[in-house]
DNA sequence: CTACAGTCTGTAGCCGCTACAGACTCAAGC
DNA sequence: GCTTGAGTCTGTAGCGGCTACAGACTGTAG
């Protein structure tokens, strides 16, 4: 209703989302090429709408292509909601692969650097460990 | 001892690094410019070694920065033990704080999905808890 | 002699921004 | 009216860490 009409810098203090990647995310067609009042681009409501909607899909790990489909879902029918679940899913699987890989990661350096802490040798644990195979 | 002399492709095999990333690697100067038989690359055991060394301070989530520093450290002095555990002890913080943003992407994932699962709703509650603010 | 695997160089692409340079517009203050 | 300054514009290049070509060459086996 309130079509303001604001500047880019306005929707930028709006949404927290940078200046360059707002217009980012209109080059690559992430948000659609706003009305001009001369050479400056003019937002409505609605565009922070998206851009906030957008925002919030990547802060959960969404990749712009993922945020792409939920919101092509968002503007479809009520029956998308099996397909975002399904997104949703699949994309947490993801995200609890990359926490398992930080997870080994984690261990594994802190045995190293325990190792570290007790060596008593000329040699450093730490690069030994580096130097020999993974299961020594 | 054994200074083998074998080709790019040899030393992807034993290495697990593909043949693209070593040259990579040589060409931003982590790995030095080997030795030629004619136009082709000539390796020995002993770069073959530091390859691995890198392959597994990747594994271990270093940054190639990183692991230049590594192997300055693996070259110099056995006085760089507490430098070494420094670096570990910094990326090891940085490995948690990755882990930790996951976790709470994690989380909300899961609370989004099972509200979805859950909703008799017409709208899909995935999606209306991106369009509205996070707090909701 | 030919086929084929391997290697070579150089360049461009991926993701998701971020950071400029250099031009312009627009409103306020003097 | 003129200047200053903040905001905006376009276009391009860079980050990290690879990966993927194209198109040329070499070296070996059949």
């Amino acid at each position: 209703m309130t079509a303001s009409g604001f500047q880019i810098g306005e929707l930028s203090r709006r949404t927290g989302c940078n200046i360059e990647t707002i217009r980012f995310y209109e080059r690559i067609g992430l948000l659609p090429h706003p009305a001009r009042r001369g050479r400056y681009r003019t937002y409505e409501d609605a565009d922070a709408g998206r851009l906030a909607f957008i925002r919030r899909a990547r802060e959960l790990g969404f990749t712009l292509d993922e945020v792409r489909a939920l919101l092509a879902l968002a503007a479809g029918s009520a029956a998308s909601c099996a397909e975002a679940r399904a997104l949703a899913a699949a994309h947490r699987l993801d995200v609890r692969e990359r926490i398992a890989d930080l997870k080994r990661m984690e261990r594994t350096l802190g045995a190293h650097i325990r190792a570290c802490e007790a060596g008593d040798n000329a040699a450093c644990p730490l690069i030994e460990s580096l130097r020999a195979p993974p299961g020594a």
